[in-house]
DNA sequence: AATACGTCCAACCGCGCAGCT
DNA sequence: GAGCTGCGCGGTTGGACGTAT
């Protein structure tokens, strides 16, 4: 059983031109986008439904915002990176109207090299057998540390605010790129004052890494929620503690 | 001015997950 | 439960563009 090619012959690839640009944009301020797969051919476009979509998320939505990143946006990428290693649609989640390819690029190519000024902006390219590893290794968090004390500052500027900024209601987003794992549920529920409408799953990760963290057994590197524990320092244990205070007191109210 | 090198970004690729049958 | 399909994700790439020599 071999899954389909998402992209058969005849369908256009590259960089899309203005009209095709105004033809899905067209197409779905009418109808919006129900069936993606659907949606190229009913539009009348040359395109595959994968390349419609992706072209719509990161370049034709309205609520897009262009441009280059402020410092505090900078900033929140890092620290979140540092929560999230390289799950760039969680990261998107808290940015809004930035794309989870943009921040990518932007971390590839600016704030890796502050937070770990001795990899070189991009790596010797290694033929892969594509991208596809959205294993969970790949969401290993990078722990790096700064060599320089501008970059230092920096870094210790975005960890500082990992703690003091543990209200993350300024995150959230309508963007619909949303992670599984930090759903659009979960989007916000930091909120010191309450955890509305919190996905389970993510609460069950947040938990699991609990119990992972009080436990000798420490899941093994690889293991399925690896990517949701950080390099713990002093700084970064109060921003978990309180964050994990958040789950306790959520797990008596569950209990109500 | 010409060339080499580096950077940036839009787009592609393949895979995992979830939902449906 | 197995198979199929669509969606969403993260990694990677190609080429345009900018800068240095």
């Amino acid at each position: 059983m071999v899954r389909a090619p998402c992209c058969g012959i005849g369908v256009k690839k590259g960089p899309w031109s203005p009209e095709e640009d105004e033809t899905l944009v067209g197409y779905i301020q009418r109808y919006g986008h129900g069936n993606w797969r659907a949606l190229p051919k009913q539009a009348g476009l040359l395109r595959c439904g994968k390349s419609c979509r992706l072209r719509w998320m990161n370049y034709l939505r309205p609520d897009i915002k262009r441009g280059t990143f402020s410092h505090e946006e900078q900033e929140t990428v890092i620290r979140l990176h540092e929560t999230f290693g390289n799950r760039w649609s969680a990261i998107a989640a808290s940015l809004p109207g930035r794309t989870d390819n943009e921040i990518k690029n932007v971390w590839h190519s600016h704030l890796k090299k502050l937070v770990s000024p001795n990899t070189s902006s991009r790596e010797p390219k290694k033929k892969t057998n594509g991208g596809g590893s959205r294993s969970k290794k790949a969401s290993e968090p990078i722990t790096t540390q700064p060599d320089t004390d501008s970059e230092n500052a920096l870094f210790v500027s975005a960890a500082s605010q990992a703690q003091s900024n543990s209200d993350f209601s300024s995150c959230a987003t309508d963007s619909p790129t949303v992670s599984r794992g930090i759903s659009d549920d979960a989007r916000g529920s930091f909120s010191s004052d309450a955890f509305p409408e919190i996905d389970e799953s993510f609460w069950l990760d947040a938990l699991s890494m609990d119990e992972s963290a009080a436990s000798v057994d420490l899941p093994p590197v690889g293991d399925e929620h690896s990517d949701l524990l950080v390099s713990f320092d002093s700084d970064d244990m109060v921003f978990w503690l309180t964050f994990l205070e958040g789950v306790e007191d959520l797990q008596e109210l569950s209990r109500i």
